[in-house]
DNA sequence: GCAACAACAATAGTATTACTATTATTTTTG
DNA sequence: CAAAAATAATAGTAATACTATTGTTGTTGC
């Protein structure tokens, strides 16, 4: 049971890695394998060695590595839920809340003391470079009806409520938010990989007023 | 020589398939596999059976799978900057032609008789579906370097230029188009397998008032 | 017309991957 | 303490993503 309730669907691991020390190790070397080689060379193989166990250890846990990558991405979506509604708390406009919802996307989280397992820092990076893998599949309607994207579902349903808050009568809340979350995704991608997709090669908070601007200005009416 | 003048980079080929029959072959085939197994799924064995030839000669013309969809990507990018500029003749004003290009984005576009071996409709299925993932591995940079992104970059360009012309002070022309071409793929995706991302699970003209409507407003002073 | 060359077909081979299976050992729990 | 569960260690398999080799066919230049 974990200090900050993040719910992952059940239909995510075979075995809670959340629950056991083996458990934590493989998340905590995988985030770092991912993050090192990307999705594509990371194999159980190598998530065994790193953390002193086996093959066949991992797989007690995860199905395979399209399923361990899922796990992670959800429990990023979780968490950046729960910071967000924390940070709500001190808020008073759906303005503030949103400006705030975009900081949170895109600027360098610090690490939980909580949670040492899962460095917060890295598995971001992960996220930025990984997370449309996890939906751009044959299996996606299947796995959709499995709970795997849960998480970026609900956190695009947190923020469509609070922009009807700003203007009920603009249409295209879920749409809008879906954009923004991607882009804040894609936007730090390209600020350091292709620079010409991007006018935010400096720092992160070039992205945040860029993503700030779109919002404000489409929820406009 | 492409009567279309569609260029792309030569560093994303061993040998041109647009000059021979069994290259021509070899686009024809894996456009329609791509679309029926995912990315994921096909091989170059699968490809040469489909072609009636053999996976070395698959080989002769793309180094490897990435190297093919990469190259499938940059002749859609290409192919639409063609189609944009001869719509482009026709419209005076830069609003006319920005809602021309989200339309030409998002719309199922009709099959030219001059290339009766690329057809363009499941090409454009294969580019939603399967877009991100050229970018998305840890060569990026020097894939970037080799050219493998022009055709993206080069539609990002033009049109950042047009909405230029009309808000000259609007300070994130590339990140804007960057995020609106994403969109117009991600949104397809999801108002089709995750339609809680949109809200356009209806018809395509929906996603087209959408991104309108963000990027008019985006760009207005 | 033929030598030289490129393109292609056919086949074989290799290292790695993504698993599945089995068995033995250790740890936990009732 | 017995039974069950978790783990470790190892082996094995089909498929993948290539590389290499050899022989055939077609084309071009002289």
């Amino acid at each position: 049971m974990n200090a900050l309730n993040i719910t992952i669907s059940s239909k995510l691991y075979s075995k809670n890695p959340d629950e056991t020390e083996l458990g934590r190790r493989i998340l905590s070397k995988s985030i770092a394998l991912m993050d090192e080689l990307g999705f594509e060379q990371l194999t159980f193989k190598k998530v065994a060695r790193e953390m002193v166990s086996t093959e066949s250890g991992v797989y007690r846990y995860f199905q395979n590595k399209h399923q361990l990558l899922t796990y992670l991405i959800n429990w990023y979506w979780g968490w950046l839920e729960v910071k967000m509604a924390q940070e709500f708390m001190l808020l008073n406009s759906p303005q503030d809340k949103l400006k705030r919802a975009i900081e949170l996307l895109v600027l360098p989280m610090e690490q939980d003391e909580r949670i040492p397992h899962i460095d917060e820092r890295v598995l971001q990076r992960v996220v930025v470079a990984e997370y449309p893998k996890i939906y751009l599949t044959k299996d996606v309607d299947h796995e959709n009806k499995e709970g795997y994207f849960l998480g970026y579902k609900q956190i695009c349903e947190t923020l469509s409520q609070l922009a009807l808050q700003i203007n009920p009568n603009y249409p295209y809340p879920h749409s809008l938010f879906a954009t923004i979350i991607e882009a804040a995704q894609s936007q730090q991608f390209f600020a350091e990989h292709l620079p010409r997709l991007s006018d935010s090669s400096g720092s992160k908070n070039e992205i945040v007023r860029f993503l700030t601007d779109m919002t404000l200005k489409s929820l406009h009416h």
